[in-house]
DNA sequence: ACCTGAACACCGTTCAAGT
DNA sequence: ACCTGAACACCGTTCAAGT
């Protein structure tokens, strides 16, 4: 079948889309290309840098003019594969796999601040996640939501507002 | 060996601190209890309730009078167990086992203000103990630390101040 | 009530061997 | 260069059977 280490990682990022993080196993990846497991060291050391490669390109096309923007566009990105915020998060511990991103805010708000804020993205975009997921599976505790997506978006905000607020923003 | 669930968890939090979460299996919870794997199912109904329980255990005794000093003694007591803040984090879904803490909080600084103040701490304490055990592994990019875990824990106090000053305290 | 022993359906990774 | 097939040392969980 002859693949290349891009098409791993495309092949890695539909399995964790369609399946989750939890069953996206060397296996599974390499079922989706048609190929045996032991394959995919051709094309990768192992499993925490076939992860690192999926949190590039999971984050590859964050930007943003002001801190705000970016921050949710940041958080667009997470949110747009399924368990993207873990993926992104471990693999790269809050280093990013773009830095590019830490360095942008860095220059807008200062060291500190650049790091409060991913913290609060990442932290908040990982929440955002787990709960979709359990009320998407029914049993959540409380009144039913109309828009659970809506409101974790507008908290989302709430929050960013807070950090930017006491950054003098 | 006649145990209860009390030794169970207690068994797994110490298994956890000297092996880290990798190697926290039912398999080596049960060896250190002298015990078969599948013994550990009448105390527990699987992994992810023992793993709660170990959440619950590990943020038992904080508290504080100020949100400043809650949020310290929560930092501090993810910290004092080997890769304490990503089982408390995944465990509860930053629902907190405690989420004492969380009302606490809240009362104190609303419930925007809570739930950011605690997405930082987790954040924050989760990539320290990333970072530290980095470090202790050795290969770190940059120049040689002095105090990593100082330089840590006053990269949190700044990061909560800002926090802290956009809440109005 | 608490535990054993064996089994089931999986993992990540390595490695000789094929083309 | 890229892949197969088999193996190794593991997982979580179930279940009949023992005491």
């Amino acid at each position: 079948m002859r693949n290349r280490r891009s098409d791993v990682v495309s092949a890695a990022l539909q399995v964790l889309d369609a399946h989750g993080l939890e069953h996206c196993t060397m296996r599974r990846v390499a079922a989706e290309l048609g190929v045996q497991a032991s394959a995919l060291y051709h094309h990768v050391p192992d499993k925490q840098t076939l992860l690192a490669h999926m949190a590039d390109e999971i984050v590859r096309d964050v930007r943003g003019e002001s801190p705000a923007i970016l921050c949710r566009s940041l958080r667009a990105a997470l949110l747009a594969v399924r368990d993207g915020a873990e993926v992104v998060a471990t693999a790269s511990a809050f280093r990013l796999g773009a830095s590019d991103v830490e360095a942008r805010l860095a220059e807008m708000v200062g060291g500190d601040g650049a790091r409060t804020l991913l913290l609060y993205v990442f932290g908040q975009a990982q929440a955002t996640q787990t709960q979709l997921q359990a009320y998407a599976l029914g049993a959540l505790p409380g009144p039913a939501r109309r828009d659970p997506a809506g409101e974790a978006a507008q908290g989302f905000d709430r929050g960013l507002a807070i950090i930017l607020a006491g950054l003098g923003r």
